[in-house]
DNA sequence: GATGAATGAGGATTCATTCAT
DNA sequence: CATGAATGAATCCTCATTCAT
């Protein structure tokens, strides 16, 4: 049976309490920040995508968040907080959705099938978003030393689980080592995506999942 | 059999050429002029492996080339042209070694095993490069303009092109589109790459090639 | 009657409208910007007739104006946008000056002499302004394409138009070309400036107005 | 009767030697050294009219006349050495063609009429010299303290001693200053110029000759 | 909280000049 | 004599960040 590993654990709990935290009864001027917050994020989420991360200035993010340039850095420290942020905020949440789809599922292959999707369509839908993963952050996250690899390593986790699981459960061939099937299953997502950012999108990304998973099931099997 | 596609012919002439040249008799100041382009060449794949490319300094580079400041604009245009040269002179002998390897083999999976082995190595044998190649790179190739996406897809053929022979020989699913195939091989062999840079190569990238390879042939089988 | 040209129009009307602005109640912050900018065009001038244009750095003119590097940027988009404001800005003062005073006088002749006067004297009164005019400038007149020469244009025309005026009025020849009397006037004075400016202003410039007046009404009668 | 004024006697002498050399028997390599020197000076007068004396750089001038940028050294100091020297040789052409001139002239006047022709026909029949002479040598009088003005007080000193001849003469007015009268004279033969090399040459700069003559001479009687 | 004017450090690039060949 | 590769000082401009209003 599949576990949520325990570096994990405090991932789904601080989600659940950020949930909480939006649901909850916030005074005008609370959802006010909060929105603006938000706000300040997409527009960087969009100008980055556009421009890259080093093309990108604090000014434009400003403009096209429609606050003033100061703004930015009451919401957030400087430059590359905003980057980290937008990394960390968007792993928490795939990582939310991923541990949530995979306890609906009871056998692992179909968890691994989930997962597959749950990445191919999270990044297919919005499609700036996907330009700042798969470009911008590999980047960052060599050259920035801040850069918390925990939250990949969290989703690597969760894939090993996945697979280790399956291993055990017969499902995939045992004799492979779990962590460079997980690189593989990874790589292969990762180059879907790459691959469709920079081909400029004429494809709907979701669409490569059914074959990816065929090859990668079979390869594993 | 397998045939180099009309558009790497040239490749593969060009790059006789250019061997020729360099073994051809050189007066002393044109040795020179080579030996020095190299060292800025090499002097920038290692300072941009250190900072990144934005990171880096023309001065930096000079200085560890033990050139003046000056000197670099004599052998390349601008920054740029100094990252599109690594790029493409790295991926001419790539794709040449390529070329040469496949040619040496009959069986189309040892053709496909003979790329699997050469990416890994190619790579793993210069953490530098390696770098440059897996992370500023993919970078720029997102950012520039300029930056021509002929090499790659060249390289991506010659993928493409074993995969069809294989799936003509029937060593391979015939039912699998060869572009998609083609994507998950470079996908795998590319986050092994990228992996071992990010993870600061705690092993040798080449010893990734036999389980790699492994899962690809299981999977596309 | 003298009859301002419709291309001159515009000008008068946009002058006006700027003095309105200028007068009209401004916000403390709205004051210093303009205040400031007048800073740094001052500055300008003053150091671009002690070194020339290319031998001016913005550095300096910065540092005269007692502000940073950057903010230079933030008035004028760049080293020649700065002499190309000092020309127009001065242009639209002269030419303002020009239709008002000739507009206060009823014999050709004597608008003619309002001319002379105006010229030497307002070039006389500022001795940076008259090299940076004299010299800067048409040096870039030449070099930058970006340079209008619409103000310039516009001045001749009132020039012209005197003379036409006078030539119809029987007070001066009018045999000939008015164009050619432009240049012959235009020039006595452009050089009565120069030459001011060239040998280091050792008399005063508005007393050579007299003088150039009687050979230029004589020469033209 | 005219006389050369003593700072111009020098002047004929040594522009005498100057012919005298060039057309003594110089030995081959002496004649291609004074022709090399030549090409580099026209190369300079070219370039130097296309994008000005700043714009211009040591490598284009050496382009242009086909030698090794360290040649221009062999044969002149240093770049302003190569303004300032076409800028005297030319002067000394002009002088010592003005004083011919006027020595086959008795009447004052004609003495006037044939330097007003020489300058625009000297400057009308060479468009490059004409853009370098206007434009960007009165630029450099006024930015290089090494620059020698004698050779333009010397042309003065002939227009003005023309001048002063036709006073006494009872040709022209006598209460005027002549030197006043040399500037408007001036002014106006530079005015023409400079006008014809920015507007681009339009029309034959001598044929402004006639007109111009008419007005001065008119002025001045 | 929000603004946006001001700052000034930092870096790519140019080019006159030199000198070894 | 001539070459042209190499030098490195010099400068324009950008932009993250601050802080007075």
């Amino acid at each position: 049976m599949f576990t949520i590993t325990p570096s994990l654990g405090y991932l789904v709990a601080s989600i659940g309490g950020f949930m909480d935290a939006t649901q909850s009864k916030l005074s005008n001027r609370e959802r006010k920040k909060i929105e603006k917050r938000q706000r300040i994020l997409d527009a960087a989420i969009k100008v980055i995508a556009k421009n890259g991360f080093q093309g990108t200035t604090v000014a434009e993010v400003a403009s096209e968040a429609q606050v003033a340039d100061g703004t930015i850095y009451l919401y957030f420290q400087n430059k590359d907080d905003l980057l980290i942020t937008i990394f960390e905020e968007t792993m928490d949440r795939f990582i939310a959705d991923g541990v949530k789809e995979i306890a609906k599922r009871t056998s692992p292959t179909d968890k691994l099938r989930a997962i597959v999707d749950l990445h191919l369509s999270g990044l297919g839908s919005n499609e700036d978003l996907a330009a700042v993963f798969q470009i911008e952050l590999r980047h960052s996250i060599h050259t920035m030393k801040q850069f918390s690899q925990t939250k990949l390593r969290d989703y690597f986790n969760i894939i090993e689980g996945v697979i280790e699981e399956a291993q055990r459960a017969g499902e995939l061939r045992a004799d492979l080592d779990p962590w460079t099937a997980v690189k593989v299953v990874f790589g292969a997502l990762d180059e879907m995506a790459t691959n469709w950012v920079l081909r400029k999108k004429e494809y709907a990304l979701k669409d490569m999942a059914a074959p990816t998973i065929d090859i990668l099931i079979n390869g594993l099997k």
